[in-house]
DNA sequence: TTCACTAAAAGGTTGTGGTT
DNA sequence: AACCACAACCTTTTAGTGAA
């Protein structure tokens, strides 16, 4: 595991930002810029419940405009004041209200959880396929059997164009750190961890996976007390070479052998990663945590 | 979505406990 | 309730080549 160590300090292990593919690099951020949102195909699964959503306030954003939202309500009231009976909807009526609902909150979403630069190919097979494609383009062979025809030419490169190639998706590769560390750049850490939580929360609501935009900036929650005891219980010599699951429950029942006292050592180291969280979460994201937030509620 | 293939990232595993 | 923190390492998934 060579990414992000335990206690990583923050801003340190930064990816390489290579100098060489400036160009290219603006270029990305600019197609980025334009705004060619992926390609969403979504099988609209029927989500039974959206309750859950109505309970989460993470994403200040979708009520960015209550008074809007409040002028047209009240114009829209007086509008019918002349059919002065409110008639009740329709369960298909309520259904579609709550649909249309829905599809705001999804869109709303997808909006927060942002949309990182397109990458470029980085694989010498991704590239000799397109070269060979664009080659063979005008053929009127059969597309699938193109498409084998291509991978079977692009499997089989002279030495020369896979040594090319390879270069070409090496540079590619960092061009594609350099565009999205800039992309991400170009949004807070507060962003940024808005952007992940509606991500978790679409992976959820839409089949399809959302992963988390992967930030050095983003403050790292605490670790606990047992945490930092199966750290040291995993550096001790004499597990080394077991299997993993083994010695993951030797630990288990090791942390819970232990005395009150004995555990208070990881407790300190518990509460000094608190601290310095909620420092970070103050400094990172101009915001205190809500545990914080809480407490200072009560006094 | 299909076809073949690569490179890189994420998941699963084993736990406890704090955060949201 | 779900997520995230920590660890290592092997396995699985993803995104990307183009076009219908």
């Amino acid at each position: 595991g060579s990414s992000g160590g335990f206690l990583r300090t923050l801003h340190v292990g930064a990816l390489p930002r290579p100098t060489g593919a400036i160009g290219l690099h603006n270029q990305l951020r600019h197609i980025c810029l334009t705004g060619n949102a992926r390609p969403v195909r979504l099988q609209a699964p029927a989500i039974p419940s959206i309750q859950w959503m109505a309970q989460s306030n993470s994403f200040a954003t979708a009520s960015a405009d209550p008074e809007t939202a409040k002028a047209s309500k009240t114009k829209k009231s007086s509008d019918k004041t002349k059919n002065n009976k409110k008639k009740p909807l329709t369960e298909a009526q309520k259904e579609k209200k709550k649909d249309q609902k829905h599809k705001a909150e999804i869109a709303e979403l997808k909006k927060t959880a942002l949309t990182p630069p397109k990458k470029l190919p980085a694989s010498f097979f991704s590239l000799a396929f397109a070269e060979k494609y664009s080659a063979i383009k005008d053929s009127s062979l059969d597309p699938k059997e193109a498409f084998k025809a291509v991978v079977a030419q692009a499997k089989s490169l002279s030495a020369e164009d896979e040594e090319r190639l390879k270069t070409q998706a090496k540079a590619n590769t960092a061009a594609n750190a350099a565009a999205y560390e800039s992309w991400l750049r170009s949004y807070t850490p507060l962003q940024i961890k808005e952007a992940n939580a509606a991500r978790r929360t679409l992976s959820r609501l839409v089949k399809k996976d959302y992963r988390p935009l992967k930030d050095d900036r983003l403050v790292r929650h605490p670790a606990s007390a047992y945490s930092y005891y199966l750290k040291e219980f995993l550096s001790a010599s004499e597990h080394q070479g077991k299997p993993v699951n083994e010695t993951f429950k030797d630990a288990a029942k090791a942390w819970n052998a232990l005395t009150q006292s004995e555990k208070n050592r990881y407790n300190e180291l518990f509460a000094e990663d608190l601290a310095r969280y909620e420092k970070e979460h103050q400094e990172v994201y101009g915001v205190p945590t809500r545990k914080q937030t809480q407490t200072r509620a009560q006094l």
